[in-house]
DNA sequence: AACACGGGGTA
DNA sequence: TACCCAGTGTT
């Protein structure tokens, strides 16, 4: 394992990173936590949108912390995985409340906040705060991986193992630290690409023992089916959402048999909604939370 | 360790 | 059409 020249990555992230919003000079730690939240599941571009929307309305964890769920799970759209909106509802309120409407510069005061775990604690104690701190996503173990144990994908994803060694490769300078996370990010999003990296434009190049080593194959995947979209309850639930989200009033029994026609798949995607408290049934239907 | 959880994009 | 993307929480 060769040590990487870390201001490989910073030179590079200086001059190629993507003008996004959380990246503006004066963007808020809040708005950080949102975008974060955000992106967990969804693409820069769908998310963009939503998110100055969101922090326009919304400007402070007080602030959404007083909006009603229904408002909040509207607002989130088809971003996807609603209950993050209700986890990152949830996580407004224990800022306003228990940590006086400031965000948490503590890793782990962070990490027990609703709706954040190892990534996203340190993603705002860095990009929020300036903390030093290894931040460790898929982009990032995979530029490791590659980079720096010369084999074409990451082992399954480790904290005890991905934590440590990007922490051996962060410079201590509060700046670079900074950049060099940002930096791994970013090369993992647009160059080092899973399926068609872009070698030629990386700023690794010349030092990926991947690369030197020939570019050796990945160990062959362990057969394993996964299971189809077209047909899921993950499809139905979101079509089911859809009409919540829609609808002013309450959504009666047939409207939503247009939607799921089976009645025993109709009552556990109605089940499923309630218990994660996306859905709440009254006398005259469903509804979103209110 | 494996699964559940949306929705859109690419090959 | 089939496959890919990706962090958190639960089991």
């Amino acid at each position: 394992m060769t040590a990487l020249d870390p201001a490989l990555v910073t030179d590079w992230f200086a001059a190629h990173a993507r003008d996004l919003p959380w990246r503006r000079p004066g963007f808020s730690a809040w708005g950080t936590l949102v975008s974060e939240f955000m992106l967990q599941q969804t693409q820069v571009a769908r998310v963009v949108p939503i998110l100055e929307d969101w922090l326009r309305r919304w400007p402070t964890p007080a602030d959404l912390a007083a909006a009603p769920p229904a408002e909040v799970l509207r607002a989130w759209g088809r971003l996807g995985y609603p209950r993050r909106a209700l986890a990152l509802h949830a996580c407004a309120t224990a800022i306003a409340e228990r940590h006086g409407n400031r965000v948490p510069e503590d890793v782990d005061e962070l990490l027990a906040l609703p709706g954040i775990g190892d990534y996203t604690a340190r993603a705002i104690a860095v990009f929020a705060h300036g903390h030093r701190h290894p931040v460790v996503d898929t982009n990032v173990r995979r530029v490791v991986a590659r980079a720096v144990q010369g084999v074409a994908q990451p082992a399954a994803p480790n904290a005890r193992r991905d934590l440590p060694a990007m922490e051996a490769l962060l410079p201590d300078d509060r700046a670079a630290q900074r950049a060099f996370n940002a930096g791994m990010m970013e090369i993992g999003a647009v160059v080092c690409t899973a399926r068609a990296p872009r070698c030629d434009e990386c700023p690794l190049g010349a030092v990926c023992a991947w690369r030197l080593a020939g570019y050796p194959p990945p160990d062959a995947p362990p057969a394993r089916r996964k299971p189809r979209f077209e047909g899921s309850d993950r499809q139905l639930r979101g079509r089911v959402m859809a009409e919540l989200r829609a609808s002013d009033v309450p959504v009666g029994e047939t409207e939503l048999v247009a939607v799921v026609p089976d009645p025993g798949v109709r009552a556990r995607i109605l089940a499923g909604l309630e218990r994660d408290g996306l859905a709440a049934r009254d006398d005259d239907g469903w509804s979103l939370p209110s």
